[in-house]
DNA sequence: ACCTTCGTTAACCAAATGGTTAAATTAAAT
DNA sequence: ATTTAATTTAACCATTTGGTTAACGAAGGT
């Protein structure tokens, strides 16, 4: 009579709606129910409170972004290929959820020691350090010019990422339609890897 | 006895201080108050309401957001010294106002219409068709490799807004501290710019 | 059939929160 | 000095909000 699946998913499914659109502030435990299409108090019968319950949603957004990068960057592609695929895995992972960057950005700005203990257990957190030796070795073989490897990183996700955070202010300004946002950032793909690969010509 | 300037300048201080940090949902009119070292009944006599007094808050930084860019966007130097002086100038203003991008990033993406308003009125909204001209000129004049012009000013703001917004994440990853933090944004400065215009070599 | 457990609901509660009011205090004008 | 207007404060108010409780119903075991 009531929802679907099991009433568990539910309430992630739509905690995880709420949340990322509004924040853990300006989420209401009220609005997580309706989404969900039960009562309330069957929120805090399966978590407990509402920042349990915005933990589990927090760890498993963070756990996203740190997997895409993570994934490749312990891949063993050769230097170019890799940068190929972290740009197109990123952006395309961004299309799928667009709340994303905003959501983790500010939710890590209100409380930073929830990212620090995510990232220090678990072993999902991407290893830069292999990123860095990576771009090391490529400066090695001449393969790119000098650059600082954590500086080149902040490079590329800067520009896989941002635009999806400025949505709404890019769309303004710019006046590009829905449509035309998504070929936009279909288009970053190729763009910026290029863009990248050129930058770091030796 | 209270504090030191006139009352009026003491509200939108401490509202910017708790606005900023909190965002609209997080903030709450006791804390203005109390950073302010007022009574709380004085926001409603001076701004009516939370939301009236917030909008102040929000506008101020959207034009300050607008106002770097415009005032470069307009200048008629050569495209290479554009190119640096739009990036400095905005590293530099966000180095002093570090939690400008997740404020204002958090609050478009709550309420997209309030940043449309904004940019549709007042003459501060940043000129981009100039610097699409520009980017066009450059172009036939073989001096920079052909790119899409709106691509290459997202490519330019991400690069420069992104490290700011992501700030407590980079630290965590990097493991960079507060001061290794600072240089790495000056540095980012000359960096940033080179990488463009190397990208952009014909 | 009866009991127990789990899932669900409506009603309720205390704290927090944005906002108001009326009185008190200070500053300005006459 | 007296009146008038602007500031400031403490106490209050209504609503919202996260959270709890007790009762109810369905499912399964005995």
């Amino acid at each position: 009579m009531s929802g679907e699946k099991n009433t568990e998913a539910q309430i992630i499914a739509a905690a995880k709606k709420i949340f990322m659109q509004k924040g853990l502030a300006g989420a209401r435990m009220q609005d997580i129910a309706d989404e969900a299409g039960i009562n309330k108090a069957m929120l805090h019968y399966y978590y407990r409170s509402k920042d349990k319950l915005f933990e589990i949603i927090f760890n498993e957004a963070a756990d996203n972004v740190f997997r895409v990068l993570s994934a490749i960057l312990q891949s063993d592609m050769p230097f170019r290929e890799m940068i190929a695929a972290i740009i197109d895995n990123y952006i395309d992972n961004l299309i799928k959820n667009p709340y994303l960057p905003v959501f983790v950005l500010n939710e890590i700005h209100q409380n930073p020691e929830r990212i620090v203990s995510r990232f220090t257990k678990s072993g999902n957190s991407p290893d830069i350090q292999a990123f860095m030796d990576k771009v090391n070795k490529a400066q090695k073989k001449k393969q790119i010019r000098s650059i600082q490897p954590l500086q080149l990183l902040l490079n590329i996700v800067s520009m896989c990422i941002f635009p999806f955070a400025a949505r709404p202010l890019i769309q303004t300004v710019s006046g590009a339609s829905d449509q035309q946002w998504k070929e936009l950032m279909e288009e970053r793909k190729a763009l910026v890897t290029e863009f990248i690969l050129r930058a770091l010509e030796p």
